[in-house]
DNA sequence: CACCCAAGTTCTGATTTGGAACTTAGGGCA
DNA sequence: TGCCCTAAGTTCCAAATCAGAACTTGGGTG
C-alpha cells in the first residue's frame, strides 16, 4: 500500500496521515508554528536532507497546508507560511508536545 | 539522520515523533483506541504488511505504549493493549480526527 | 491425515532515504 | 572582471526500508 492510498480512507485519522503521517512533515510543521518559514531553516532545524525538505514542502503546499510566498524578486526567493488550514493543525502538535513532555523526559542536551 | 536520533532532541514534539512518527504506528494506535488488539486485526485494518505490523508492535511495547498480554495458553497467543501511557496519547489522535473531518472530506467510499 | 487458525518470520525486488556535491540567479567587493 | 557568498533547490549513488507473497510454528477440527 502506498502513502497516498490512505487519502480516501473512511477514517479521518487515516486521511490526515496520508498528508502529514511522517516524521519530517510534522517537524516542518512544528517549525512553522515556531515562526520558521525558509528552506534552510527547515533543513537546519529538522536535520532532514534537502531532498526530503523539498519533497515535503511540495506536498504541504499541494495540500493547502502551507503557502509559498515570494519574499524577494530579483533573486526569486520563497518562504513557506501556514494557511488557515495549516494553523488549525496546531492542536495535534500541542498534543504531541504535551505527551512528549510528560512521558519522554530528555536525558541529555542536544542542539535543535 | 536516523529514526531514533530524535529521541533525545530538546523538543518534546521531536521526541514523540521518534516513537510514533510514522503512518503505520499511528494507525495501529488508532485501532487500539477503537478496541482492536490482535495482530491480524491490525494487519487487516491498516493495510500494512505483517512485517511492518510486527516491527511497530515491537517498538510500541518497548516504548511502554502497548502491553503484550497472553489471551490463550496452549497455542500461546498474544494481544496488545494500551498502557496508561498509551491511553494518554488519545488527545493527539482526536486532534488528527477533528482536523481530518474538517479539512479532508472523503470523496468515495473505501473499506477500512 | 488433510486442512484451518493466529501470530509471526523470511525472502526478494522495488521504493525511499541519507549525504554530499552541484546548479541557478544573483550580490559584494577588490 | 574575477572570486567568493547566499538561498533554494536538484542530482547522484549507496544504503536502508518497504511491499507482497510464501513459509513456519503450535496447535485444533472433521
Amino acid at each position: 500500500m502506498k502513502w497516498t492510498d490512505l487519502d480516501d480512507n473512511w477514517c479521518p485519522v487515516a486521511r490526515t496521515l496520508s498528508l502529514v503521517g511522517d516524521r519530517w512533515t510534522l517537524l516542518i510543521l512544528r517549525d512553522c508554528f515556531l515562526g520558521k518559514s525558509r528552506f534552510d531553516q527547515f533543513a537546519d532545524s529538522t536535520g532532514a536532507t534537502r531532498h526530503i525538505i523539498s519533497d515535503r514542502l511540495k506536498r504541504l503546499v499541494e495540500a493547502g497546508i502551507l503557502e509559498k510566498q515570494a519574499y524577494s524578486e530579483r533573486p526569486k526567493r520563497y518562504e513557506y507560511v501556514l494557511t488557515e488550514k495549516g494553523q488549525e493543525f496546531s492542536p495535534a502538535l500541542v498534543a504531541f508536545k504535551d505527551w512528549g513532555k510528560k512521558h519522554l523526559p530528555v536525558r541529555r542536551a542536544t542542539q535543535g
